[in-house]
Formats: structure tokens, sequence, C-alpha cells
DNA sequence: CTCGTTCTCTACCAGTTGGTAGACGCGCGA
DNA sequence: TCGCGCGTCTACCAACTGGTAGAGAACGAG
């Protein structure tokens, strides 16, 4: 792995964890064992390298998506659900800090928003159109495609990342209820899409 | 208003926006118009005022559901959704850092999650008796209460504080995309827990 | 008046921050 | 062999960080 590649995934797990304030470059220097100043070589200013490490993540993560729903039947709008599912949960037990990664770069007000909305627009709008047609077809239940998918992502990266609230609910954040928050997740999504059969 | 009370309700503000690292003492201090060793008088240490401002954020966070709550039919779950969803969508308008600051406190691996935690436990316990209850009568469908009811708080939470997410499905941020986005939330929750009539 | 308490202030500190300047070593093509 | 670009290094910097020390103002109680 480069040097710059390194620079790269250490950057992304320590953002994604302890945040970008509170990463200093000579904290990064210091995991690397690497001078602050290759960094700098690299990544010409702290923020330069925020900006890709949100970059790669998005990258990441929209790939992860990408493979997923390749495998799946585009009509069929649960099982895309369910793929995104899959994904978002891999994430979170394989990379967690990924995913800490896109909570703090869409955090409001982040320099770093407008950036990550470019980069995933274009499967939003995506995922946005397979919703539509859908909702058209009385395939799924709903008003508007756009906030319906915003319900859906909320709930996904909520219940996958708020491990904090877990806790304060008595959970331990384990891979087993990980798996029960998973299924019990999927199960909520499929009632809250699934149209009432005989009514129209 | 008394000094310590004006402290409070700025870092307040400041660690909800812009985060607690990204708040020095001495910004905090510049926009009270106050020496920096004056708010280290009345909070010993950075640490003991992040404390305090969480502690009060959740005690208002908490005061508001109660006053929601209160009002509204103890056995009647989707009034009292509603009631939650009123809550926090009338604070994402009056009182966005307070959500961001709840969002930051939570955030995994928070020094403040704990003490968080502490603070609404009695609570979450009652949503969660209220829940089961219903679930049990079958008023309300789903496996698990408490899971149940953090997906619940995932999905609300999510639709009222992810603008940024919200901005990059292209939807601004404003009051009447607010009005829908609850509407749309409402729908969708009431979906995803009312029976489906004839079943059991 | 005067003493003690409460609060705010100025002055200061050592450690850390992101970033600059410039030297050194290494490999590679001419 | 030489020169040169690339990557890393040491040395340094001004600004800022959270926090300390201690003086002085305000004020109520005796």
């Amino acid at each position: 792995m480069s040097t710059r590649e390194r620079i790269l995934s250490t950057a992304l797990e320590s953002f994604g964890t302890t945040g970008v304030d509170g990463t200093s470059l000579d904290d990064l220097a210091r995991e690397l064992d690497l001078a602050k100043q290759s960094i700098l070589y690299h990544f010409n200013s702290k923020q330069i390298l925020f900006q890709a490490v949100v970059d790669e993540a998005a990258d990441v993560f929209i790939e992860e998506l990408d493979a997923e729903v390749a495998r799946v039947d585009p009509n069929d709008v649960f099982a895309q659900v369910e793929g995104a599912v899959r994904v978002v949960f891999r994430l979170a037990v394989q990379r967690p800090a990924l995913l800490g990664l896109l909570r703090e770069a869409s955090r409001p007000g982040s320099s770093a928003a407008v950036q990550l909305s470019d980069r995933l627009a274009a499967h939003i709008d995506a995922a946005q159109r397979s919703l539509e047609a859908a909702l058209v077809e009385d395939r799924v239940v709903g008003n508007n495609a756009r906030l319906l998918l915003f319900s859906l992502y909320s709930t996904i990266m909520g219940v996958a990342t708020e491990v904090e609230v877990l806790r304060a609910m008595g959970m331990e954040p384990n891979l087993r209820t990980l798996t029960e928050r998973r299924s019990e997740l999927l199960r909520f999504l499929e009632a809250a899409l699934r149209p009432i059969p005989g009514v129209t």
C-alpha cells in the first residue's frame, strides 16, 4: 500500500471515530509512524485531506451498494431495501469508522456535505426513480418517492449506527443484538412499505 | 438571565452546531463578551461544561416530551408517536442546536453517552412498557418492543435532523418541506405500526 | 465601616495546532 | 557520473488551546 493510501485509510479511521476536529495531524503522523510534513506533502492541508477521505468513503459506500443491488431484481423494491440493509450492516460490523465518517460529513452545516451529496447524487436519483416506479404501480405504499427514500435512509442508518442510543435502551451492540436489530428492522420496513392486500 | 445560564445557553448553541471539539472556550468567551476565566469559574473545565450542557439539553428534551405526552391518551400508541414527532419537529425548527447536541452526545464512543442515557433511562423504560402493552394486545405490530422503539427513534430523529441528506436529495430544508416531511413521516410510521385488519 | 463571599477581570503559562522552509537521501534516465 | 524529481525528514513558527494565579470590584451582614 502506498504512503498516500496508508494516510487516507488511517485518516478515515480516525476522522470517522474521533471526528475531524478531534484528530490532529500530529495524531495521524504518530499513528502512521510518519512525519507530519509527509502527510502535508501528499495532502496540502487538513481540509484537503478531509475532502479526500470523504470522497473515498463515498466511493466505497457506493461500490458496495452497487455490487449488492446488481445481484437483485431491480423491480423488487423489498429485495433492494434488503440489499441496502445488508450492505449497511456489513459495514457497521467491518468498517464502523466508514459509517461514522458519513455521519460526520453529513452533519448539519458540514463543509463536506455538498461534496458528499455531489458524489452520491446519481445514485440517489436512481433509487428515487426506482421507488417512484414502484409507487405508481402500487407495489409500494407512499405519497412521495423522495420523502419515502429519505425515511428509509434515516431508519436504516439510524438503526445501524446509533449504538449509544441502543445502549441507553439496555442492549449491548454486539453481533447477536445486531442480527436481531437487522431482522426487526427488515420487518419494520416491509410493514411500512407493503401494500395492504385488497386495498388500492 | 444569570451569567451561568447565559454560558450554558451559548455553549449549547455552539456545541450543538459546531461540535464540542470545534468550539473553544475563547470562542465562547468572545460570543458571551466575557472573560474566558469567568466561564471556568462557573464550570471548572470544558468537560464539566459539556456535561452540564448535555444535562440541560436532556432535561429540555424530556420536559417537552412529557408535556406533550401528558395531553394524549396513554393507550393510543399512534397518538403518542404523533406527539413525539410533533415535539421533535418543533425543536428542529425552534432549537436545532439542541437536537444537534443530542446527536453529538450520542455519537459512538462519546464521553457523554452514558450520562445522557442515565438521564433518559426512566423515560425510555416508560415508552418501552407502553409499547410492550400495545404489542401484546395487538394494537401494534412488531416482535420486540425495545427494537421497535429503537426503529421509531431512528426514523424520527433522522427525518428531523438529517438536513444535509435531505439537500442531497434535492429538497431544501425550509418550513414547507418540513411540513411535508412530517406528514410523510407520520404516514410512514403509522403504516409500519398499524395491524392489518383481519389478521391476528 | 469592615469583613468575607461572590464574581469578574488581567496576566500568564506550557502544550498543541496547522502549516512553512529547507536539507537530505534515493532511484532513474541521460 | 551527473542531474533531477520525488518523498521524507528535522527544525521552526505564530496562533491558539485549556487552564492557573491572583488582583480587584460589588455587595450584603455584622
